[in-house]
DNA sequence: TTTT
DNA sequence: TTTT
């Protein structure tokens, strides 16, 4: 039938990104939160959501992204489950697949975009467009 | 700076929906599970979320769907948050703002456009649109 | 099968809307371009599209779209063809089916979304949401 | 500002794809056709869209997709202008960052995961994640 | 708590 | 130029 899973979110980050690495693979994996707000007319709701993302994107995060920075996330959610102390726990997080720096004032646009080059080259296919 | 907050999944219905009324209004509001598959060369995850929707698509997900159907559905990632036992507790859903059935069988094609008739006329602007 | 037609951008508005309404009928249609750019480590290409929306989105965009201003647009792609002297025209434009409005500068916040209350309500299913 | 320009599109194919190598890069790049529906109480309308996509899927493409088939396509909307015979000209496309194969009967299901293989394992990202 |  |  085909799937579809796919989570596009901007918010602002909520912690500084953990970077580690997966034992017995070179592959590393950043951890980080989201927060999205929602504002209406009567109330304002936020979604607090945990991030995970890897390879090159993963090292990125590390050095690029710090709390508060606002984000825009693309990637799908994911459901884990694990044993804790015997009692059945599970987490609903988003696997980034790709993330787009934003910034946050008209002002830093400029810097913005020189001082992001290096992530932004890492969205989606950027090596295989000629034109 | 605007937000964003976009899911779209593809799966299938996990359990019957149940549709209960806000007290106090005359909101029907209908929950459901779904669960998306997602096969890699060497390995199935399946990410299970629970789906909350409102109004008029409530009514229809009461009517239409059913536990194994397959759903495409559009909203948004919430998190909502309760005290139970004096313990906090936490929970990530979607909120579906659109529903689209999908039929599993090209076969059904036909019969599936004209029971499902009613339904898909709840998508987004059905009534705007003028030509 | 069902099928999926969805659009997000992010751009700046080309030009001013410009809000008719359909002959007979008491719905507004409002038009106005969007320029959405890309920039890669070696180049910058821009995607112009005309943006078409219609009854509140289109008062709205007539009441507060103004050149130059950045949108965050959701809709669907749209190909229309026609007769002009005997050839055979076509085109592409993005159905705008939710129109968000997005402030450039950090400061601006507050006040955006205060005067941008009334659109921001007309986002999709904005009546229906309980809490 | 940051920019954001995705398209998510389930179709069927127009055309053949027809793969041409860049010249002096051997990058390959396919173009074909797609036609997305839209039933509504009333009226059925189609989207007509070129698709083109670059590289390892590019290549899947000439090799999986034919006339007929149905595919979900997620990439971004891009604007083309060329001189012709001294008139300006312009086009839109998608170009595909990503297809996937939606397999138009149950029964198909089995066989198509399998003959698919190659072409779900370049899906974004999927080199990347460790479980 | 789980669907194909 | 067009698919189901």
């Amino acid at each position: 039938m085909g799937f579809l899973n796919k989570v596009m979110m901007l918010g602002n980050v909520t912690r500084n990104p953990e970077v580690r690495y997966i034992p017995g693979r070179d592959l590393p994996v950043a951890k980080f939160g989201l927060a999205v707000n929602r504002k209406t007319k009567d109330k304002e709701e936020t979604c607090f959501i945990d991030i995970v993302t890897f390879g090159r994107t993963a090292e990125m995060c590390g050095e690029y992204v710090t709390k508060g920075m606002p984000l825009l996330i693309e990637g799908r959610l994911s459901y884990n489950t694990w044993e804790q102390e015997g009692q059945k726990r599970s987490k609903h997080e988003v696997v980034a697949e790709n993330i787009q720096f934003v910034s946050s004032r008209r002002d830093d646009n400029r810097n913005d975009s020189s001082s992001f080059k290096e992530p932004s080259a890492d969205t989606i296919d950027e090596d295989d467009i000629p034109f």
